[in-house]
DNA sequence: GCCGTTCTTTGATTCAGGGCAAAGAACGCT
DNA sequence: AGCGTTCTTTGCCCTGAATCAAAGAACGGC
């Protein structure tokens, strides 16, 4: 008797939009099922916290959609957000009972929640998906350690233009055929005046002071309060006051980030 | 015949003194072995380059001795520590041809590295070996965000407050049986007044100015340029304006760093 | 010891960016 | 559509920290 032809049953990860650009793309396919299976979709309202600061991290995770912030809170309020993320990054502390930074839905989110004992029960038992959590971890390192740059040694409207630029990298998907010259350039910044603020460590009005001046200048056009154009890409990183930010320019920042909160 | 009782070689990494504390404690000895086999000392003399921000990173290692600065340059010359490397810390970056940031010999260093790639193949040859690093790049995320925090929400004394006390926590082995109000506390900063602007984000005057202001207020002492003592441990913390750096509080800074440099 | 170099401190001045207050826009909600 | 709430912009003033300049201290070499 001949067997049937395999039935490929479709679970929840094969309709993942996010799937190819995360973690999962990066590990076999038998791995991929037993994350399935520990995998759980969950969904917040913006403003909602999903990991308290001080409380234990008891599951973590991918984004799928919307935006998550990082943050720490000192105690008189100040807050600084460490670090934004967008579909495909990974939040969440692994081998830490509680991270010391709090996890936040900076718009609504889809997030691919594990419940962190098994995902690290997974870890200690797959090399391969522990490689590339390794290599995640690695790579957000370096973009931490460039906005510690960006934070201790530019002034403010050199972070607002390296932040549209950095924003314009990591939600464009590069269409090497458009020639650069006439593609249009725009984006979109996902989160408030307040949350940039909180971001590039400054205030709101300092941002928006700053955001109206590189419009005047006709550097960038405000579409609405969270749309803008880039007019002139070159000013724009002479802004910025780093070449490598350039449009073009591969760098470390591009991938996805992970997020230990 | 009778087998003759196992003779013990001592290898260099015998005598290591950072042995206990660093990565190789933490994995088997058959694999500390392998470690080093492919282990070599070097020494560099203060203001030495070890990897330049530009060019491939072919070899990493560990501090024995000395302090290294992880720091990064703006194409104008200013420049940003981004990570400071104490004995038994780690430095280089694994799985990167080039890491974006230079490491420097910020006092006279001795240092214990591998080739980068040789290192490499035993990180995928033993996931021990790799788990271990992967728990360190996790602390030493852990540690580049709190400095974000400080970077962008701190004022310039709250930023020297912190450093002595997280460089206080650093250096002193904890000594519970001594009661902390006779233990005579002393901060000793291994590096130059413009490392610690670098590293603070400021200027080498300002740090001059709030060292001598917290002086004159009684909270610390200046015994010579480098060498502090700890008057008012309490109002130093509150200086800091971080009650959980307060000194016997445990936090996730005491672990030994990582550079990915 | 003396002397040049580098590191640190101090003073005087300037200015980027923060804080406060209030007006204006955008966004629900019913 | 009308209305309250929240978000963003703008103006004014002020302060914290940078900058410039120069004096002191510490260090290394001979």
């Amino acid at each position: 008797m001949k067997a049937l032809p395999p039935v490929r049953i479709l679970s929840a990860c094969d309709r993942c939009e996010v799937r190819r650009k995360s973690i999962c793309n990066a590990v076999k396919p038998v791995l991929q099922k037993e994350i399935s299976r520990i995998s759980r979709v969950r969904t917040f309202e913006a403003g909602n916290t999903i990991l308290a600061e001080a409380e234990d991290s008891v599951f973590l995770g991918i984004v799928m959609s919307g935006i998550l912030r990082v943050q720490r809170t000192m105690a008189d309020g100040r807050q600084q957000i460490v670090g934004l993320l967008l579909p495909a990054d990974f939040f969440g502390r692994v081998f830490e009972r509680t991270s010391g930074v709090a996890v936040e839905a900076a718009t609504d989110v889809t997030l691919c929640c594990f419940e962190r004992h098994a995902f690290e029960r997974l870890l200690s038992r797959s090399p391969e998906l522990e490689h590339q959590m390794f290599l995640a971890v690695l790579r957000e390192l370096d973009a931490a350690r460039d906005w510690m740059l960006l934070l201790g040694s530019q002034t403010i409207p050199e972070r607002v233009a390296s932040f549209f630029l950095i924003l314009h990298r990591r939600t464009t998907v590069i269409e090497p055929d458009m020639p650069s010259r006439k593609r249009r350039l725009s984006v979109h910044v996902p989160i408030s005046r307040h949350d940039m603020a909180a971001y590039l460590g400054t205030t709101v009005e300092t941002i928006s002071r700053v955001i109206q001046d590189m419009s005047r200048r006709g550097i960038i056009e405000i579409h609405s309060p969270q749309h803008f154009g880039i007019l002139d890409e070159k000013r724009l990183v002479r802004c910025s006051g780093r070449e490598e930010l350039s449009i073009g320019h591969r760098c470390l920042a591009d991938e996805p980030h992970m997020a230990v909160g």
